[in-house]
DNA sequence: GAGTATATAGTCGATCTCGACTAGTTTATA
DNA sequence: TATAAACTAGTCGAGATCGACTATATACTC
């Protein structure tokens, strides 16, 4: 379980699906990305594809299958899967769902320093994040009924979606509580945060930070 | 807002609070880190400390002070954090408790591509993840506790671990949702779903994975 | 019909990041 | 007392990743 995937990037998971389905080239693996959507869940940057696309066909899981030209346009390489491939798609999809990983996140980061500010401020920059979630999640919902409703996508291709908008909406509703908590001293007494920072400018030495 | 920072390993706002503190050689900010337990927030490698150690004094934001060595063991060189250092680790810190990102996980990832699988198999790994993660969260729970009452760290130094957890269990929770509404065909129909691997094997091809 | 924006289809170089490895020191253990 | 394990303190090279850049074709606009 967990063991480590020669390529490792999320990237190829999108790839090897595509190629799944049929053989095409990477440009038309952008296209197709973006119109359903994919690039909201898997990080998509042309720099990576390439190398992405480069390293699947040295370890054998994808190969080119021609090479195209139309008029002056650069060659396009057709990739096709393979068997490694699909078996390689298959048990990377499997892991993905059934094993829970640790992720770091930025937000995270930042709450593990939040005594080096102020709790004036700290409370002052959590409820700009709370105004800011509100009218993401808000963005992020009407664009999924949109999806749903207009162009009729049933929720099976719309899951990642789903999931996304509801860590945020999650996000949201903690920050407002955390906000309430700190202004009510409950993460700790207010004066003696307040003091951490009363050396201020230079060396405003932190104890616990 | 959310400026290129020329150091963005978020290691390098870690490396920064410890110095905001007071001077340290690399070494003694692994263990510290590791005490506090900001290496559950923060990722941290020995390999990628070095390197941000390294660009952070390119950088101008620390600058070392002294060079000791003890016994035969190899010179620990001991940095401080500089006026511009401040700076940037309270601009970033702002940064990132005021602006939601957007953060790809392997979850989402895998979730994007849930119609690869047929339903049942679909089901019974989710399945698996629900389970896992209510044992990984009771232990996070525990944990937690433990931190709070035997070590009686106040919540302030522990809101990071409380939004993780928190995350978990909203995940927990819309997994057992998804796997309820998947077997009562909510997310399309079943059949269709399983019509999709029934050319199995070869080019099993999905229509809109 | 000249200029501008956008879509197509990538390449390149610099930096970042990680896993694996080195190497001395102290403590436990049989 | 030899020797294994764990702690201290890093280095190094391979590969991953990203932002910036190139270049052609087509559509759009004044």
């Amino acid at each position: 379980m967990a063991s480590k995937r020669k390529v490792s990037n999320p990237l190829a998971l999108a790839v090897m699906a595509l190629l799944y389905e049929r053989p095409m080239h990477a440009y038309e693996m952008v296209t197709l990305m973006r119109e359903r959507g994919k690039h909201e869940s898997v990080r998509l940057r042309y720099s990576s594809l390439y190398s992405v696309v480069g390293a699947l066909e040295r370890e054998g899981l994808i190969v080119p299958r021609e090479t195209v030209r139309e008029g002056r346009r650069p060659e396009r390489k057709v990739y096709e899967i393979t068997g490694a491939g699909r078996e390689e798609f298959l048990a990377w999809l499997r892991e993905l769902l059934r094993e829970p990983v640790k992720e770091y996140t930025q937000f995270a980061a930042g709450l593990s320093f939040l005594a080096g500010l102020p709790p004036e401020e700290a409370v002052a920059l959590l409820k700009e994040r709370v105004r800011r979630l509100e009218s993401e999640n808000e963005e992020m919902r009407s664009r999924l009924a949109t999806a749903m409703e207009q162009l009729g996508l049933p929720r099976l291709f719309l899951v990642e979606a789903e999931h996304e908008l509801m860590l945020r909406e999650a996000e949201l509703g903690w920050v407002r509580g955390i906000v309430e908590e700190i202004e009510a001293g409950k993460l700790g007494s207010l004066s003696e945060w307040r003091s951490l920072h009363t050396g201020q400018g230079e060396g405003g030495g932190e104890s616990d930070v």
